[in-house]
DNA sequence: TTCAATACTTGATATAAATCAATAAAAGTG
DNA sequence: CACTTTTATTGATTTATATCAAGTATTGAA
């Protein structure tokens, strides 16, 4: 294990997401314990499964670099897509409750993972309660991330989705400190509108109308925002930042 | 707290939701301790709040009877319903990490709750690990709810989308022991449109099909499910119970 | 009990997005 | 590289559900 941390570098302590990721308030002392548990693997490939509906649950992982599809079927065999991980987040923590795993998460593109024996995870946070505390609001978070989501779906139009997808990953990109104007986003169109309940064509459509206004293109993976402010409003966010869950009396 | 106790009865050990709630798989012993930081106030009136967004998150609430229903309002000023909770189930749990609720709370009935305070809860799970595994497993559920709705909002059509709600009803109340097939359903049809991203009138036309074509009628508040096979078929779940999350191959 | 407010129903019409269809472009493979 | 497969585009048409409108029924309060 010593090795493969070689092999693949990096401590949580010299890795630029701590501020996004799992340790996120943990001193350096527990920093190092925890790193003590984290495996880090080689990276898996572009459609390669993290893990699988069915499959045993063992551990939380974290993603340091790439991105993460977790999707399901429906019972008539449509895939249904539950959302995209970027570096910094945690997937699998759905699987708790289960043992089991009841999701599929794949990798969209090269990605790097770090996995976190969930066994050892627990056995760690009876002894440093911040880190418990951490696992329950990284869950809380995936809580509130599926409402914020519903709320697209009830609420939004096919345009709004976009934008409101779009200008979601930028956010994301720019809060982990990456290019956030222009950035490789490697999703198919395909997944986006099956994401965001709307097909293909009409995400097709609604692209190039949004490439046409200069407002964002995405093509061949690269996406450029060229008008911040009429994307966000597109998407009918609020004038703040981010997406308010409170009524603004 | 002790004359609360008595004048609201109940203590988990003889509480009917034993299975369903909290302290699930808890000992006598273990389930004593619980009780003792569990606070049981007067019941909730109907549109009586149990907590609104913005408050302080301090505890977690178990519904030991009654129904309440968790919302919160687009930026233009548009509710969104998030879910209907019901005895044995446990709310706030999303207001875990930023320690403020973002969502509202309130009883659609009569609700009586049980008050579980965060702080000495934790407390209690250090001590107890059943128990900390306990709040994590509720946690996990809640998102795998939230996917299913999101299913439920991407895949299915307004037929399906009031028959899967209704059977849902149904099979929760059957869970937890209840009526099933015949049940006093508290929640306004405004409401169920909401929450399935429908209007109120399109509830309305496909409740009045139902009605006729003796399936389900749900008038006054009062649901009678007539044809319980035709309502799971029109639901569009598989042949077993329940809603499966993996593919069948 | 009566009255006002809120919730629900039912019909006619409009519309956003799905579906169908036919290419075009890109990515993957030997 | 050529060739196959997958993904994306663009247009014509359909359709499910929203919207608009005008009721009726139910609830709640004085």
């Amino acid at each position: 294990m010593t090795e493969m941390k070689t092999a693949f570098n990096a401590s949580c302590l010299n890795c630029g997401l701590q501020k996004i990721c799992f340790p996120t308030g943990l001193d350096k002392d527990e920093m190092d314990r925890l790193d003590a548990i984290v495996q880090r693997k080689a990276p898996l490939q572009k459609n390669q499964a993290l893990f699988s509906a069915g499959d045993k649950f063992s551990s939380l992982y974290a993603i340091r670099a790439g991105v993460v599809k977790v999707f399901s079927f429906s019972d008539s065999g449509e895939e249904i897509i539950h959302g995209f991980y970027l570096p910094g987040d945690v997937v699998g923590i759905d699987a708790l409750s289960s043992k089991k795993h009841l999701f599929n998460a794949t990798a969209l593109d090269v990605t790097s993972i770090c996995t976190l024996p969930f066994e050892e995870l627990s056995e760690l946070s009876t002894k440093i309660p911040h880190l418990s505390s951490q696992v329950l609001s990284i869950m809380s978070k995936e809580v509130v991330e599926g409402r914020l989501h519903s709320e697209l779906l009830t609420k939004k139009n096919a345009d709004q989705r976009i934008a409101q997808f779009i200008w979601s990953m930028a956010d994301r990109y720019r809060s982990r400190g990456y290019h956030y104007l222009e950035f490789r986003l490697s999703i198919l169109h395909r997944d986006v509108a099956t994401y965001l309940g709307l097909t293909p064509e009409t995400v097709s459509r609604i692209l190039a109308k949004l490439h046409n206004d200069k407002i964002v293109t995405w093509k061949k993976k690269e996406v450029s925002i060229h008008n911040e402010a009429a994307l966000r409003g597109l998407a009918g966010l609020a004038e703040s930042d981010l997406i308010s869950c409170y009524k603004v009396v």
